[in-house]
DNA sequence: CATTTAGGTCAGGACGGTTGACATAACACA
DNA sequence: TGTGTTATGTCAACCGTCCTGACCTAAATG
């Protein structure tokens, strides 16, 4: 009984089975794995780190843009993140226990809580994004025409369309 | 008291706050933020048709693979996913109970479960990834030089190099 | 003064993962 | 035959990261 080969269609317990799809101009594969792949191995560099000082992703995520953009509002933060604040706030805690992150009062309204990132934590941000970024540099040393430009443009166009303008504004200080 | 602007160095409560990290060349914000921001609306055109089934992205992997390699066992998907058997389990158990998966005993060892799709699993399985595929090819359409070899070369770099065997494995059957 | 806003917190729950321990069936081998 | 190993499944307990709902304080706003 070697029907179950991939090439033939069979039936089992009244349920049938099937081929693998077939190649098709709006079905890429290959692109749609290596995507998963690739985002699964870019975010586990960091993950090993993290776990030394007991964090997970969330924290990673806080670390990095409060480092991005200094004196963030805690709403700014939300929204980027798309959580609640329900969900951020232990992490939030556990990053100012830690040394990582201030909170300051809003200079004009005091109901702020401005973040600030300590000397502690722009350290380890800046290690996690050098990781990050050496793993990106590789890969476009790796392609034939090294062309950074498409890279970005292509990770750009992944973005829904309506977040884009959110995205440019993150991205404003650099080019 | 403005003095917490970008573009100062501060002190609070003893705790240094710092500027923006300084651009170099070992640090890219902007690929890494993109490559953020990308993965997540990549992953959230799939996220809303799972829903209606009450699924989620664990069922989305899992239902991916075996499309893609029929007649695998649960081993294998164990390996591609990273994953233990005891968090495949009730993932698993769902898609047979809901008719998008079948599990059929091995011919030649009959202690292993062959996974293959249904047509109601194959079906869902290509609308998702023609999702995201429309947005992939609206994503290389958008750039400059439309190359797409320089796109796959980039996301297969962004791999481990010790998984690439295996990556490349799986992709055998397309180019 | 009343209302709204920024933020924090408590309670309860869901999902998706983990480790450890154990069970079953089937294969492999001496 | 028996013994050990392999493929898979399952029970229990736990963790991280999200959720909703409800409620609170302090401060701004009118």
């Amino acid at each position: 009984m070697s029907g179950l080969a991939a090439n033939k269609t069979e039936n089992s317990a009244g349920q049938p089975v099937f081929d693998p799809p077939e190649p098709d101009e709006d079905l890429d594969f290959p692109l749609v794995e290596l995507f998963f792949f690739a985002y699964r191995d870019f975010i586990a560099d960091a993950d090993g780190m993290l776990e030394e000082y007991g964090f997970g992703r969330a924290h990673h995520r806080v670390l990095h843009f409060v480092n991005r953009r200094p004196g963030m509002v805690v709403a700014e933060l939300l929204e980027i993140l798309r959580i609640t604040k329900q969900s951020l706030g232990p992490v939030l805690r556990q990053l100012v226990e830690s040394g990582h992150l201030v909170q300051i009062a809003g200079p004009e309204d005091r109901r702020q809580r401005l973040l600030y990132p300590t000397q502690k934590g722009r350290n380890l941000s800046i290690q996690l994004t050098h990781m990050q970024s050496r793993r990106i540099k590789g890969a476009i040393e790796g392609i034939k025409n090294k062309d950074r430009e498409s890279i970005r443009d292509f990770l750009f166009g992944m973005i829904e369309p309506e977040e884009r303008d959110l995205v440019n504004g993150l991205m404003e200080q650099d080019q």
